[in-house]
DNA sequence: GTCTATATTCATCACATGGTGAATATAGCG
DNA sequence: CGCTATATTCACCATGTGATGAATATAGAC
């Protein structure tokens, strides 16, 4: 029998260990934050030496905006939401919204990138600028034709949603935690349509 | 003139050590939150050795529960909230939260239990529990008399307060961070109200 | 004035952290 | 075959971490 080899020099086995350390490094700034994950936590998650997380991708910075990428670009998801009938605007919203941190390729990352902006302050400063421009800017400017909306009508919808967010996939309250997507688009679509709206809301 | 003295034994200024080693950790928990925060920083931020720290205070996660004493329970500010006309509750309630948080000495202890809630998963869990019966429990009790309010709803009203607080004060999104309370209150009040009451939403 | 309690620092431990450079083994090309 | 590029680990380094125990100086009680 062929022990597995262990030791330096190239392995005959080619398991994908870049994979794996992508994976393991994107569960654990999931779990804790840019900070809050080591390298060789991600390193021991991968079942690999920590310098070849280095060798892969230089420093700790640059494994994490590897890890961090999404499968789509945020504001691609847009155009679909914005389009079409106005009166439910917000609850295309929030059904994109939840939906997107329903798929796990999406939680993961997003978590990481939440839980590390609200430690590393460079990085709120960064992720807020981004989702400040990048997609409240577009969305308050598509919601009105013209004028376009209050921007702080805008935040407060997106607080309503960071809000929904936080308490149920990172504090895991429940109920909210284990509720069906649509329980909380019935709660919060209205919201949602009054922040942007202005309409009327129905209880 | 005889030169400060600086080195081992008790000083003839009996400046207060103890208090000032608070002030730094309530600062630093409220930066960087629990793990961020370190106790040789904290000993720094006091001009002190980091040992006296632990000769007050014991271990870092005792330094952190005597950091985070809040000035009030926040269940005693709730009788206040609660009497009165439930037409306005939403309005009361909002303001007191947002009134809260302009206090330093609430903000910056609540800024430190939020920031290590994202990260301890331990931490969330207590904070999560705490938040969730003390205070939302008590709240939906309040609301109906007899049956109280479906949790989900008043969960969600949680999510629209945290959600302002965290674009407000964590990530320091403008306009909001710079926002008055009044300009809030007028956004915000009427969802609260919404989620609560099931009330109409006027806009 | 002596004695004890307390405030403060110093020296140190054991361990985790991010990172580097060399060693070693395999793959793949000529 | 030989040569080079690559994958992988090993052995370190400098620094930071929470924590402990001893040393020293003052305060306050008797």
């Amino acid at each position: 029998m062929t022990t597995a080899r262990r030791g330096p020099g190239r392995p005959a086995d080619g398991g994908d260990r870049r994979a794996a350390i992508l994976d393991s490094a994107l569960k654990l700034f999931a779990d804790k934050g840019y900070t809050g994950a080591s390298v060789r936590g991600i390193a021991r998650g991968a079942g690999v030496d920590p310098a070849l997380v280095h060798h892969y991708f230089g420093t700790k910075e640059q494994v994490f905006v590897a890890a961090m990428r999404l499968p789509v670009s945020p504001g691609d998801l847009l155009p679909e939401v914005l389009a079409g009938d106005p009166a439910q605007l917000g609850e295309r919203l929030v059904r994109m919204f939840l939906g997107v941190w329903e798929r796990p390729d999406f939680r993961a990352p997003m978590l990481g990138m939440l839980r590390s902006a609200m430690t590393a302050e460079q990085g709120a400063a960064m992720l807020g600028e981004f989702v400040g421009s990048a997609l409240l800017g577009r969305v308050a400017a598509a919601v009105d034709g013209v004028g376009g909306v209050d921007p702080l009508r805008v935040q407060a919808a997106a607080a309503q949603l960071v809000g929904v967010v936080i308490l149920r996939h990172v504090i895991a309250l429940e109920p909210l935690a284990s509720a069906t997507t649509d329980e909380i688009v019935a709660l919060v679509a209205p919201v949602v349509q009054f922040h942007l709206t202005g309409s009327q809301l129905a209880g």
